[in-house]
DNA sequence: CTACAACCATACACCAGTGAATGTAAACAC
DNA sequence: GTGTTTACATTCACTGGTGTATGGTTGTAG
């Protein structure tokens, strides 16, 4: 009962990136055919076809839905913490990026971009990981010169040396909970040890 | 020209898993075709289905050949800085470690294992993943927790704790490094890091 | 009210890849 | 030396997936 109207025609388009998250997920990327996901939306092939040119294209906008929540994270977490010290402000941004880390959405299209989906001629996952590697140490180092100017770090430790730290190790954190997210929670295992890198860092008062 | 003498043979079956190791590394292991992997090593798919039951088979086979040599690392290292002290002997492993990942054989695999393939119904990589990090955690908690015992943890830190936060710090730090490992080297941005959280943890003499 | 175009279903040809069956020549046991 | 088995090459049948072309129904602009 083609055709629809022009809301109706976003939802289809809606439901095909979900149907497809959910078995990229499930199955991974290469081993998920279009028709699947077509049926698993409850379409057909001539669907999918018209809202994407084809599995890459598709992908493609899978990852547009993740990048724009992310953005607005940071923001959010400057806007939230900007009165609190330097030093403060980015440790309570590391609570609250696990939590939201945790969303289902969230986790299900970082363990698709990570695990689930090999990398492509057309369709590079790696260069998706290295912006948003990116963006996070740029925002993070701004924070970290705020407080090393007001000498909350310990003399010895350089902005740029606490930043790759701390860039390492939520990034081992992330990858260690995206193996088996359901184990685990990333607040309660990464809060402890966030919270104790911090306090190896910061200059102690007295 | 076949039947080779056993020699051959084996040599055959090696040229097919350096081939494939090649293959899976260029264009990621769904998207090369046994037919390919033959060709490449100058056999037909026939010499594949000979020596291996099929592609999951044979992905398994070369994960038989990094599993080995990763073992008996530990081992080496056990043995090399067996009489330094409990901390520095993990500081000295660390930067072991990293020299024997920066050998092109062991890059090309973590390559492989972490961004070239997907996870599996019969193949998974994760699994291995869990293994080898579990190996590590283990070894490292050991000798953190002798390194307690001595009193060169700082005192507000436990063994465990410092396990974790390295484990996490060298995750991460591996992960960045095989996002682009010709662009930098991992000893060379790994080993002022970890020697910086070692600093770090160290209990101040005095 | 009508003509067009959006939105999707259906049908088609096509190919790459798999797995198993078969062929075969030489290595090895005896 | 002969038979058996090894170590492949070759062939074939089959499947699943892709891309495109075409058809059909209905919103929607004018």
């Amino acid at each position: 009962m083609p055709r629809r109207t022009k809301a109706e025609a976003e939802a289809t388009r809606e439901a095909l990136l979900d149907a497809a998250e959910s078995l990229f997920h499930d199955k991974g990327v290469a081993r998920t055919s279009l028709e699947q996901i077509a049926r698993h939306a409850g379409m057909t092939r001539g669907a999918v076809y018209w809202h994407f040119k084809n599995k890459a294209d598709l992908f493609h906008a899978l990852l547009e839905r993740v990048r724009l929540p992310f953005e607005e994270l940071t923001e959010d977490i400057e806007a939230a913490h900007g009165n609190a010290s330097p030093l403060e402000c980015i440790r309570l941004a590391c609570h609250e990026s696990f939590q939201r880390l945790e969303q289902p959405s969230y986790q299900r299209i970082h363990s698709i971009l990570i695990h689930r989906c090999e990398f492509f001629s057309d369709i590079d996952p790696l260069e998706m990981q290295r912006r948003l590697s990116r963006e996070c140490f740029g925002a993070m180092l701004e924070k970290f010169q705020q407080a090393a100017q007001y000498d909350q770090l310990k003399a010895t430790l350089s902005p740029e040396m606490a930043t790759e730290l701390l860039q390492c190790c939520l990034g081992g954190l992330f990858h260690d909970w995206l193996r088996d997210p359901q184990n685990h929670s990333l607040r309660e295992r990464g809060g402890p040890i966030v919270d104790t890198l911090f306090e190896l860092m910061r200059h102690d008062a007295g």
